[in-house]
DNA sequence: ATAAACTCTCAAGCCAACTAGAGAGTCAAG
DNA sequence: CTTGACTCTCTAGTTGGCTTGAGAGTTTAT
């Protein structure tokens, strides 16, 4: 039986992640003392290796806990984390399109101010960059 | 002279985010009545626009207001600008690779399940696409 | 003159995923 | 048996970009 600290050894969270985690239902010790103290079976180490897992693939706490739920049921529905699956994939898609698009505009704008020189120390302009930003937003953003 | 609701009408802006937008310092109204109604000049629209546009572009406020701030100081500070647009730039390329890895990630794991049957209504084992994705972490996280 | 629509301030709530701290109780080693 | 490390609960704070609401005052159109 594992007390908090060693689950924390073991997996690399904070104690205080771990007792939020049961907080959200996502992570349940075996048994508590007398005293109150958690004690956990090896079964929640899995358990937090794959929450901190799945987490790097970007689903959401509230998302794992629906597949932990899911597992928990035992009823049979690997469709339903497939879904979740595909979902997941065609919103990093989104993501991923928004962030390109940004770094695309951003770039066509640093290699487009890359042709004025910079501005001279006791310029008129107070700076080509920003006066190009502030005044061309039309051509910014379309 | 334009009333909050004004501003809001021109930007789309709600009037309780252009308020707070004034709390941050992003905005300023052109003066105030006697009994404290905000009066902004067409010179806000622009702003705000701005602001808008900006946040598109994945700046932070606090940064745009650094861009702002920069401008209203007077001083030549393109390179000041530059450089955000450069760490933005490098902060979205991060990013995107992050997302781009979590996506081959789950890409690859769902063409791999699809060379699974779907789980049968009675069958034994309750999803074989959890129960992959936990026992086989190392597979999915290496 | 009155009602509708607008505006004001200030406080608090929301989301996510934690983190920090107070104050008290418990366990393990020497 | 004491000391130090551990654990407990509970509350509140963090970041960012807002939104909501209460309660009160103002402006505008008819």
């Amino acid at each position: 039986m594992l007390k908090i600290g060693d689950l924390k050894e073991k997996t690399g969270v904070t104690v205080s992640t771990l007792r939020y985690y049961e907080s959200l239902g996502l992570l349940q010790p075996a048994l508590r003392s007398d005293s109150g103290y958690r004690y956990f079976n090896d079964n929640a180490v899995q358990r937090v290796l794959f929450i901190k897992k799945a987490q790097t693939l970007n689903f959401s706490l509230t998302e794992i806990q629906q597949i932990l739920n899911t597992h928990e049921r035992g009823t049979a529905v690997c469709s339903i984390v497939k879904d979740l699956i595909d979902r997941k994939i065609s919103h990093l898609d989104t993501e991923i399109q928004k962030l390109l698009e940004s770094k695309q505009r951003l770039e066509s704008h640093r290699e487009r101010w890359s042709n004025y020189p910079d501005d001279l120390p006791n310029s008129e302009s107070v700076c080509t960059l920003i006066e190009e930003l502030i005044s061309l937003e039309a051509i910014i953003v379309d």
